[in-house]
DNA sequence: ACTAACCTGTAA
DNA sequence: TTACAGGTTAGT
């Protein structure tokens, strides 16, 4: 579910309650949800650490502890991180509960995709999905040629491209088709093949729409919350992503829906060419 | 480059 | 009952 913007708006609502705070105990409702270190349990590992701060790496949330650890969450397609001020009983898919020095952080996750793992933070770097990821979309470092380089190599269709998170690190489904719209970019075109002038408009699009998103709190379609349980609004501002059939907010012809790589794409046949 | 796998819930 | 859902990985 969360993409870059979500997973930042998680970022952000869960460094105002737990920055400073230690985990006093953890307890488990689902095990595979946790992942540990060298056969050690994450819930041995983290109580008496404290929360130093709190980052983010693509859709990755990294809690850096202060005992030399670090937690890496990844929420998948429905996977949440809530605050509550005080104790709350746990959910029905709830299957991890951080008791800190005021209030708990849980992990709730219907389809039990999501995953926290616990890493010595000086072996951060050892770690292969992290490894994998390409660059941050929204630092200085990532530029219009930077774009360029990492698509040139694909032979891959520019919407598989994008959704790759070794080429980038951030987007899914829903900010690809958005700024693809924005470029007016066909999702099909081949990624390599992205003239200067494109490559300048793609890269200001995946800008654009990023923040965009953040600056909405991020887009709660189906089930995605923050970590104090509220919605985000991008699902108002949305050009494409599912809005099939419906006109195009440009040029008012129905938008058209693909299957790419097994994910949905809504795009706009006459705007995107 | 596609498919299945990992899961559950909801809508068609 | 079936299709589909914001993700990623492994195996064709």
């Amino acid at each position: 579910m969360p993409e870059l913007p979500e997973v930042e708006t998680i970022r952000l609502t869960l460094a105002g309650h737990v920055i400073g705070l230690g985990i006093k105990r953890v307890r488990v409702y689902w095990p595979p949800a946790l992942c540990g270190w060298e056969g050690r349990d994450l819930a041995d590992i983290v109580p008496g650490q404290r929360i130093e701060t709190l980052g983010r790496r693509g859709k990755y949330v990294l809690v850096n502890l202060d005992g030399g650890w670090t937690l890496i969450a990844h929420m998948r397609m429905t996977g949440r991180l809530y605050y509550f001020p005080e104790a709350h009983a746990p959910e029905k898919h709830t299957h991890a509960v951080f008791e800190l020095d005021w209030g708990e952080l849980q992990f709730t996750d219907t389809r039990k995709f999501g995953r926290i793992q616990a890493v010595p933070t000086a072996r951060l770097g050892e770690v292969p999905a992290l490894r994998r990821l390409g660059p941050e979309p929204l630092e200085q470092s990532f530029t219009v040629q930077v774009l360029g380089e990492r698509l040139r190599p694909k032979k891959v269709k520019l919407k598989a491209a994008l959704l790759d998170q070794s080429v980038l690190a951030g987007l899914g489904n829903i900010y690809v088709d958005e700024a693809l719209f924005v470029a007016g970019l066909h999702p099909e075109r081949p990624a390599a093949a992205l003239n200067d002038a494109e490559l300048v408009k793609l890269h200001a699009a995946i800008q654009t729409v990023l923040w965009a998103g953040i600056e909405s709190r991020g887009t709660s379609f189906r089930d995605y919350r923050d970590a104090n349980g509220e919605m985000g609004s991008f699902q108002a501002k949305l050009n494409v992503y599912g809005r099939a059939g419906e006109p195009c907010r440009q040029c008012g012809r129905p938008l058209a829906r693909l299957q790419l790589g097994g994910r949905t794409t809504v795009f706009c046949p006459e705007c995107q060419g």
